[in-house]
DNA sequence: TATAGCTTTACGGGTTTCCGTAAGGATTAC
DNA sequence: GTAATCCTTACGGAAACCCGTAAAGCTATA
């Protein structure tokens, strides 16, 4: 079994469960830090003094309060770790169950494997902590009906994400090409950009830009 | 201390949190449901045996599965609950912030507790529960920031809300003002409901409707 | 009843979205 | 090299919005 393992979850009413887990599989070292700045840390010190992680276990969603905090999720935690560590195991344990989002942790960062909070949530997690540690690959707690092959959002890409980004930001359509233009982010075009929105819409079923954003928020592209 | 208390949570992670908590402070009987629907029944259950529960804690969003369910929140589960035995307990232990959502759970459900989860919320929780034992009114966890007598968002009302509903389901002013007119709420005059969105847009500093919905949704009012 | 004050509705013009058509440019096929 | 195709951009008219102003309706008060 793994030896050494960081939590990185802040409501305590988890972690207690999560470090509960790995304390039945009998993982001898257990850290769990409540903010993903000090899980980088962490991370690096571990690193420093030769005795590495070898599986993180990290929520997405972390909340905010009155600290100051350079990492903001468990996306950003993940990202700064695999600069730093790329083969660290990483397994996701979060309430987020839109494929979209799923997807691109596997294939942009990378993950082990993926856990949803749910009902049967932990046995779910242990068995995951046990395929990781088998050496499986994009592994997926069994409530989660998507497929990999499933071409359906995989289409929806970074581009469009930025367009719904601004819109939702009350950018009308001249700011939006402006400011692709300023970022070099092309095409450019007003018209394009609405053929691009257009898209979507039929996509999504929306009505119109307003509907359209709001069914974005729903599936947290935004 | 309680002698009978239900725990209405999805999440098994937290569960067990919560449930260690009620036994540290040695409440003799402690049920746990992972849907709403369950929980009504127990509550009346416990009623008609005349062994009734005298405290509830339950989360407000519960995780849509397979089952068929007729309570689809811990707001739908308290409203029901308050029908048969108003004078329960009740302690919200959810994610949630917002102020708007969390007056309304006082005000209009009658709530005695609220704490929010966090990095602290398991004693934010164990002190609620013995404030709420002490028949202490209105215990909020001692993050939240605001206070009731703030006015802010307590003007927001359901009218507003009816509109930010519709029209993050696509519908256009007219489609509004239409809708409004079979209901019978006013007022419903296209322009009424412009100037309606007008405040709101002022309000929640918004540059246009697409805006203002993404607001909306971020706020948790639709 | 008359008047003032507020709310609701109506109206109009400027802006943005919405949607179809088409021109210009790049890439691919042959 | 040329044609076909696709992608990007431009344009224009209708619909919906945004926002200010004014008329109509309601309520309270004297």
């Amino acid at each position: 079994m793994f030896k050494k393992v960081l939590v990185a979850e802040d409501l305590d009413s988890i972690s207690i469960a999560v470090v509960q887990v790995l304390e039945e599989l009998q993982v001898p070292v257990i850290h769990h830090v409540k903010y993903c700045d000090e899980g980088l840390l962490k991370v690096k010190k571990a690193l420093a003094e030769k005795e590495p992680y070898d599986l993180l276990i990290t929520d997405l969603s972390f909340k905010s309060d009155h600290r100051k905090v350079n990492l903001n999720s468990g996306d950003e935690l993940i990202e700064a770790i695999n600069k730093v560590q790329p083969k660290l195991k990483k397994i996701v344990f979060s309430i987020e169950d839109k494929s979209y989002r799923i997807k691109s942790l596997f294939n942009d960062l990378g993950i082990n494997a993926y856990v949803t909070k749910g009902r049967n949530s932990i046995s779910e997690l242990r068995n995951a902590i046990k395929s990781a540690f088998n050496n499986e690959e994009k592994i997926l707690s069994s409530d989660l009906s998507f497929s990999f092959n499933d071409k359906a959002l995989i289409e929806i890409e970074s581009y469009d994400i930025s367009i719904l980004k601004l819109l939702s930001q009350g950018y009308i359509l001249e700011s939006i090409s402006k400011e692709f233009k300023d970022l070099s982010i092309t095409p450019n075009g007003t018209s394009s950009i609405e053929k691009r929105i257009n898209k979507l819409k039929i996509y999504f079923k929306a009505n119109n830009n307003v509907h359209l954003i709001a069914i974005a928020k729903d599936f947290g592209l935004v």
